[in-house]
DNA sequence: GCTGAAACAGACCGGTCTGTCTGCTTTCGA
DNA sequence: TCGAAAGCAGACAGACCGGTCTGTTTCAGC
């Protein structure tokens, strides 16, 4: 059965794996269905008996991508004992990525600048932006700061950020500038608790 | 010869108007040329011949916007007296493109993300940024900040991440947040000067 | 009033897109 | 061994794309 199971599911992720490189380092717009099953080495037919249509396959290859990286994150973040390392190793995640030859920038926002609003892949995006967002304010909680959900909004803007820094003016080092930034952030959330907010 | 040139010049001006609602609310690759010359109230021909292309058309369009926007921030910026002012007044002109309706995020962003490596608009783009990130940076010498391109780049990826977070999360706040963000490293900056670097 | 430049409307072309459909081949469980 | 299921290749339909071209209308300057 194990074989059966491979040989099934095979077409389904090779044609994930085609759509992730193509989609992500052209753009879902620009790039055919016919060069995705050229890729995938898979019948047009079996394209869309699987996914139905190319909006279901961009879907899911960004549900992939969201998988991957909440899965990456929880790890990198899981690896550090302090707090404070813990909210920081987030920006680690984004370096390495940036590092890796053919970055181009975060493909939830890519993807989100050629939807159209009512496009269902705006769902994902919304779901990996949520999950992020609440990460960082969990971190930020643990590691003192004095309004965890303004300092989350903070770091995700630096995180932002730096990947358009990184993929628009290949700006390589985005991520660790965007760390230590966000270590100053850290720093001055703590010291408004201590003191207690301004104003 | 006001009226001939008015004639003349309205086509042109009526389509590159017409290129910037359209491409700007529904991105440059989805919105074809049919669209264009049908609000723009153009024959078909005469945008070929004016602008030669549609690619011509949207650097055009970028073009516009960027010389627009340089007008607007520098005017922002002179109409404040004290260093540190004038530098946090450029996210106020963020607040206002922010809150107007039908803001889609940063033109130049989702242009970029939805052109190949070896589009014309790229340049523009660059020179958008460029320009703003010098703009920043003496303005940031002029607060007194430490190192002036280094808070330079960090108020960019403020800036953009403001662009972002309010065009998908619907934060519309973004830029004010930012700002303040943006005040707490510019203090930070200072104070780094004042103490030398730290290693 | 006449001329010529420029803008108009819209047909048209070649190409590409998504999505459907028809055979042919392979595979695998009963 | 056999038959159902799944995958393959590729033709095909219908829509839309950017771009060209033809013919008509408008209007300023002489």
């Amino acid at each position: 059965m194990a074989p059966t199971t491979t040989d099934r599911s095979s077409a389904r992720d090779r044609l994930l794996a085609a759509a992730n490189e193509l989609f992500y380092e052209e753009g879902v717009h620009t790039v055919g269905i016919d060069r995705v099953i050229e890729r995938a080495g898979v019948a047009k037919a079996t394209l869309y008996s699987t996914f139905g249509s190319k909006d279901e396959l961009i879907r899911s290859y960004l549900d992939s991508r969201y998988t991957a990286r909440k899965e990456r994150i929880s790890k990198e973040v899981a690896s550090h004992d302090t707090p404070r390392e813990r909210l920081l190793s987030v920006f680690d995640v984004l370096s390495e990525s940036i590092s890796k030859p053919g970055y181009h920038g975060c493909a939830f926002i890519n993807a989100s600048a050629e939807a159209d609003l009512s496009s269902p892949i705006l769902g994902v995006v919304d779901a990996y932006r949520t999950w992020l967002r609440t990460e960082l304010a969990e971190l930020a909680d643990a590691a003192g700061a004095g309004d965890p959900g303004q300092l989350a909004r903070q770091l995700m803007m630096l995180f932002d950020g730096a990947g358009i820094a990184a993929r628009i003016d290949g700006y390589l080092t985005a991520a660790t500038a965007a760390r230590a930034t966000a270590a100053t952030l850290l720093d001055a959330a703590i010291a408004t608790k201590r003191s207690g907010p301004a104003t």
